[in-house]
DNA sequence: ACCTCCATGTCGGAC
DNA sequence: GTCCGACGTGGAGGT
């Protein structure tokens, strides 16, 4: 990895065009020859870059570039889009290169895979007298996340996230729609469950008699794990 | 901003838990305390990271890190949610400080807006005898991109989008039903224009009746203003 | 390779 | 402030 501080712009061509105006800035080359353009503030999005797989070449600026302060010029290329990124810098503030080795990468924990398999093994939060019949249940138009009974043995769609937005609601109408078309599935009611329900999500969910459900994450891990709380 | 090259580990706690194992990487220290942690592959995004507002602090590692292996301590934590990342320094190959200065920020250029500018101009793409009534016309649950009238006078809502999704079908739908409801307006067809319809999201929308137009966003621009393209 | 959906999404605008 | 939709969304996982 080249760490680079340099006051530089930037130009940007492809999906859209975007010019970023002489400052200084951190350019940060990777291994594989991509490149971030960040700045001291923001969050962890660079204000501009190139993705990999692409192609970084230094350029010599011409007379008129040269006149105008700029002592290198960095072409970035996407090697299938064709997007390219310029940088044109007026000058080197510091440069180093660093090994670093191939990154053993994250381990993650308690997203929605995690919360799935809690309330599979919780199924009774859907109310009493709920089995599960199975998660991950395959339909025509994709997985719907749990497939349940209720207490009278009709089947109830469950769909999943953590944070309950319209999109989500659309997705179970669609699964509901589906299944209920199926003579040996219907009638199928619908279960909208998320850490957090956004109020326009309940509104439509509510309208179209799917059931909100509020899950607590930190409670449904308790209950699976009561020791990991205890510290 | 502080550049700093260490063989440490990462564990995050927050909305999930996450864990780097021990290997060398970069650690980007912003002006507002935010840290990024990089590896020297993947894309722009980082391993882990903690976004502002947020607090850095040094730890001196007890005994038992120390025996660990462990030379610095750093503990950051968000100052609204309580997110905390640990980094765990086992060595330091670089550390450099810069000042940057604020950045004056990114110019965009290309986006949807102008795409909805250039379909307002040439309206006549929706078909023979098509009439503009006005952009972003506003319903009770949100703008509509454009509304415009057919050869016979009949309503047109047009959304718009650069990648044409399931997301946006369902958007347009929603927009149909409440437009239909209003005597003033009904009957409303719907147009589904993007610069790329993708095939599932074509389906979706003929079945309820969506007309779908696939738009050149060269062209059209061509036609806003010839000699931008030849050069 | 295409298509789908998740994300510690992030970001900007409207209300 | 909250809510909502766009994004150069990126990335993973399934068909």
């Amino acid at each position: 990895m080249r760490l680079v501080i340099a006051r530089c712009s930037v130009d940007y061509a492809g999906r859209l065009a975007a010019h970023l105006p002489l400052a200084t800035r951190l350019l940060m080359v990777k291994g594989d020859g991509s490149l971030l353009v960040h700045s001291d503030g923001g969050s962890y999005k660079p204000l501009n870059w190139m993705s990999p797989p692409c192609t970084l070449t230094t350029l010599e600026p011409d007379d008129d570039q040269r006149a105008a302060g700029i002592v290198e010029l960095w072409k970035v290329v996407h090697q299938k889009t064709a997007d390219q990124l310029i940088v044109s810098i007026h000058e080197v503030l510091h440069d180093s290169s660093h090994e670093l080795g191939i990154d053993p990468g994250l381990q993650k924990d308690g997203v929605e895979a995690h919360l799935q398999k809690l309330l599979a093994e919780q199924i009774e939060l859907l109310g009493d007298g709920h089995r599960l019949v199975r998660r991950e249940y395959m339909t025509a138009i994709g997985p719907v996340d749990i497939l349940a009974t209720d207490a009278s043995g009709a089947s109830v769609a469950v769909e999943l996230k953590r944070r309950g937005d319209i999109d989500g609601v659309e997705q179970l109408t669609r699964y509901l729609e589906l299944m209920n078309r199926d003579p040996h599935l219907a009638p199928v009611t619908g279960v909208f469950a998320a850490q957090e329900i956004k109020p326009q999500a309940r509104t439509l969910a509510e309208d179209r008699g799917i059931r909100c459900l509020v899950l607590d994450y930190d409670a449904m891990r308790g209950v699976d794990d009561g020791h990991s709380r205890l510290f």
